[in-house]
DNA sequence: GTCCTAACTGAGAACTATTTTCAAGTAGGG
DNA sequence: CCCTACTTGAAAATAGTTCTCAGTTAGGAC
């Protein structure tokens, strides 16, 4: 356990948190940990529960607390995605987004320079300068569209 | 005032309420009225107190069931902009996106034929069928750049 | 290594937003 | 005009998030 802790210590968020003047505390790690594993569209309900498991006695405002500083920090960001719950998204240094499917849930993650070009480009245009860019596109997935 | 809900009664919205059924009492038309009104951003509170102008004993669990079935109809759709609370927009034929300033909160509308193209696109290679999609870009206005 | 202090923590209270419940009211087909 | 299923507002219930506070801890200074 202690172990996984100390592996979140060395990653890019806990770097991050570090060189903003955060003290790198077991509870923060351990939600470090979690959204570094993959928990990359998680609620923070969802946060808390995971992190849980690595370090029990972590709470609930804790979680809140370090999604705050994430955000701050311009490392994650809300994101509503399909359902009412709010939920955090990383940045990632390249351009991604959602495609959430209606009827199952499904989130599907897709990379796509492209776009990114022409957000930044009409950002421009208009005089805005964009720090990124939340998109998400909602309809029916192809599993979904089959089996009805 | 009466004449505000006859009116509301003639739009779009409360065309396609009543085609899918549903009747088309004030409390619905004064919600209805809000939003075509030009409160294309709002948040339930926003669409309630604007409503009570325009129709006194409106209640607030009408104006979120009201926003819930024009959910359901794919009319509007919750987004989130920057801000923690929950908020509505008004779906409309042509694809439009919000541009959103971190630093003063600033909603600028845009229309991007464009954009829509490419998310079709790449939705439709992905064998998922689109039904909408929501882009924000967040980042800092003009006018906040200038004043720092 | 130990001391120190500002930063951080968990628990639970407080607060806010949203949903549910229910008795009373109403739209609109017949 | 009547009837009935749908709709309503108010208040209670619930869920999600933030705040408060006394105790704990990271990590720089020695």
């Amino acid at each position: 356990m202690e172990q996984t802790l100390e592996h979140a210590r060395g990653g890019a968020l806990a770097a991050a948190l570090h060189r903003a003047g955060y003290k790198l505390t077991n509870p923060r790690l351990a939600v470090l940990y979690v959204l570094e594993g993959g928990m990359c569209h998680a609620s923070p309900q969802e946060v808390y529960a995971a992190g849980c498991a690595v370090y029990p006695t972590l709470g609930l405002a804790t979680v809140y607390r370090t999604l705050d500083i994430l955000t701050e920090l311009g490392l994650a960001r809300p994101s509503y995605l399909g359902d009412a719950a709010q939920r955090f998204t990383l940045h990632h240094d390249h351009h991604h987004y959602h495609l959430v499917c209606d009827a199952c849930g499904l989130i599907t993650d897709v990379d796509e320079e492209a776009l990114g070009s022409v957000t930044d480009e009409i950002a421009g245009r208009l005089g805005f300068r964009a720090r990124g860019h939340y998109l998400e596109i909602y309809g029916v997935c192809q599993r979904c569209q089959s089996s009805n």
